[in-house]
Formats: structure tokens, C-alpha cells, sequence
DNA sequence: AAGCTTTTCAACCGCTCCGAG
DNA sequence: TCTCGGAGCGGTTGAAAAGCT
């Protein structure tokens, strides 16, 4: 299938933004949001593709971007996650409140990569036997998960009925506090936002400092376990040494989809479940993607 | 100071994913 | 179930800045 170009090339700016452009897209998203990308420009004045405009919103002009050089932290927590996601740049970002995607990737590229290079073993202290890049790349469908669900930064998909006006238009009694923020009335039909259950977003940063404490590897075999109805969620975690090794028990406050909690267990319930119903799963447990784990009351 | 090389990073491109109809 | 369109992702590019000779 042949698909038509994702904006009408003819007439339509190309390049660096200028201050100008930066001002109508910023005020416009305030006043209206971001519901429709495509839709944006037009209505804005811009003219520009849709995805120019996302992009330059995202990676640029959101409010809670932070801007400036790379904590040797977060270095550390990029070189570790990439060890374990690969080139998932967005994954990665997920770990770091206010870095873009875009930003780590670059980062990576320009002297991450040559560090990793000239000091592994420096760089990945005290575990010897991690995945390599490709490794982890290749092993996507089995990646680790972490310790601490009630700290999981949580993509959540925003009920559209409650989270927006009615109009999907401009919120008119928060002017001056930045836009779009997680759960403001002001989003339309499509927006989504990332929450982290812990109020402070420093410790989603710490929680990754060292990832090679943070992270346990699932094999074939971990998901085989859980899907055989043999054995609870619990169990199947527990087995591992995984909840031990953080001196914690399994978590209670999230109970993945297939599973339902049963008389204080996970217990895998959802029969018709499979391995890409666990990567799906794993996708939220490990904050990367997908809506929110479902809350137990 | 000028010219050349290297580095950085914003932006583009093409692809996949996913939801709506 | 299939098709279509929008959103998002990762790879890549190229202009500008910084560093070097």
C-alpha cells in the first residue's frame, strides 16, 4: 500500500524554527491543546507539517523539559538502560523525567557510545555478566523488569470523558500555569500523560541509578511459568530470588491484566493470555508503554 | 585571523503501531 | 476482518558551533 506523504510538501516550512513560530505553536497548544497533530498547524497558523509541529513541541517546548548538560547520574542511568532496552530511546526517556527521546539518543551518540567504548567494565560496576546492547536489543520480548511497582512511572492513558472540557478546547481558569499538564482539563479526545505514583520525580531517577540492582532478567521460561495456570504470579516472581534480593515482597498495588489478586495473590487468570500478552503486560510494569497496570481497591 | 575538521543537536524521513470505522 | 489515517519511534542528516592548526 502506497501511503500519501504525511503533510503537503508544497508551501510548507522546512527547517530551524523561528522565535515567531515557537510563540504561535506555544500559545496555541495553551489555549487549544493538542488533540489533532495533522489538524494543528492549520488552525495555529503554522506553516508547518503536523509531525514538525509535534516534534518541535516534544522535544523543545514543552514546559517540563529540562534543558542543559547530562548529571553524571543520568549518564549512568542512560548507559545501564541501554544495556537492558537497547536503542529504545523512548523507553529510556520514560526513566528520565525531562529528557526527551531525542535528546538521550543524541547524547548517546555523541559520547556515551565512546565511553561505553573505552571503559566498559568502569561504566557497569559490579555485575560482569550483563546483556550486551545487542543482546538486550534482541531480547526485547523478555525484558526486566523492576523492583519497586509502587515507584513505577505509569503511561496512563487519560479518560477522555473525564480529563477533557467539553468543547476540547482552551481550560480559561489556569492561564498562567503551564500547559498540559498530567490530568489538566485542557487535553482533547487523544491526549495521554505520564504519572509516576511517587510525588517526587527525583526518585524515579534514583530508583534507575544502578540498574544492575533494579533489574532482573525474564527468560521464556519465567512467562511459560506464569501461563502454565501452575503457578501464581507471585510465585513465579518469588522463584526467581527477585523479590528477596530487594528485601520486599511481590507487589500488591498493581495487579497486571491477565492476572487477578486473590485472597493476597496474583493468581494468572486470564486463560485465552499469551507471550505477547506478557510482553504487552511487561510494557507497563516496566513503565515503557501500553495504559496503566490496574489499580486493586 | 583564517581555514579546516570535528562535534553537537535540532529536525527530517520513513517506518511501524494502533485505533476507528 | 480489513482499510485507513494519525501518532509515535528510531535512524539519519546537515547546519551551526566549537576546537584545532
Amino acid at each position: 500500500m502506497v501511503r500519501s506523504p504525511c503533510c503537503d510538501k508544497m508551501g510548507l516550512k522546512k527547517g530551524p524554527w523561528t522565535p515567531e513560530e515557537d510563540q504561535v505553536l506555544v500559545s496555541f497548544i495553551q489555549r487549544c491543546g493538542h488533540g489533532n497533530w495533522r489538524a494543528l498547524p492549520k488552525q495555529a497558523g503554522l506553516m508547518r507539517c503536523g509531525k514538525s509541529c509535534r516534534l518541535r513541541w516534544m522535544n523543545y517546548l514543552k514546559p517540563d523539559i529540562k534543558r542543559g548538560n547530562f548529571s553524571k547520574e543520568e549518564e549512568e542511568t542512560i548507559i545501564s538502560l541501554h544495556e537492558l532496552l537497547g536503542n529504545r530511546w523512548s523507553a529510556i526517556a520514560a526513566r528520565l523525567p525531562g529528557r526527551t527521546d531525542n535528546e538521550i539518543k543524541n547524547v548517546w551518540h555523541t559520547h556515551l557510545k565512546k565511553q561505553v567504548r573505552q571503559s566498559p567494565a568502569a561504566l557497569a560496576p559490579g555485575k560482569s555478566a550483563r546483556p550486551s546492547t545487542a543482546a538486550a536489543a534482541a531480547a526485547r520480548s523478555t525484558a526486566p523488569v523492576t523492583s519497586d511497582l509502587s515507584k513505577q512511572p505509569i503511561t496512563l492513558q487519560l479518560d477522555p470523558a473525564a480529563a477533557c472540557t467539553a468543547d476540547g478546547g482552551p481550560s480559561s481558569d489556569t492561564p498562567s500555569s503551564p500547559p498540559l499538564s498530567t490530568g489538566e482539563a485542557s487535553c482533547t479526545a487523544t491526549e495521554s500523560s505520564s504519572i509516576t505514583r511517587d510525588a517526587d520525580p527525583n526518585s524515579v531517577k534514583e530508583e534507575f541509578t544502578d540498574s544492575s540492582e533494579m533489574f532482573v532478567e525474564m527468560d521464556e521460561s519465567f512467562w511459560s511459568d506464569a501461563l502454565s495456570l501452575e503457578r501464581s504470579w507471585e510465585s513465579c516472581v518469588t522463584s526467581m530470588g527477585f523479590f528477596e534480593q530487594q528485601q520486599q515482597p511481590p507487589p500488591t498495588g498493581v495487579c497486571p491484566p491477565p492476572f487477578d489478586h486473590v485472597g493476597g495473590d496474583y493468581h494468572h487468570v486470564d486463560t485465552s493470555s499469551t507471550e505477547d500478552d506478557m510482553d504487552f503486560w511487561l510494557g507497563i510494569l516496566t513503565g515503557v508503554g501500553g495504559p496503566p497496570g490496574l489499580p486493586i481497591s
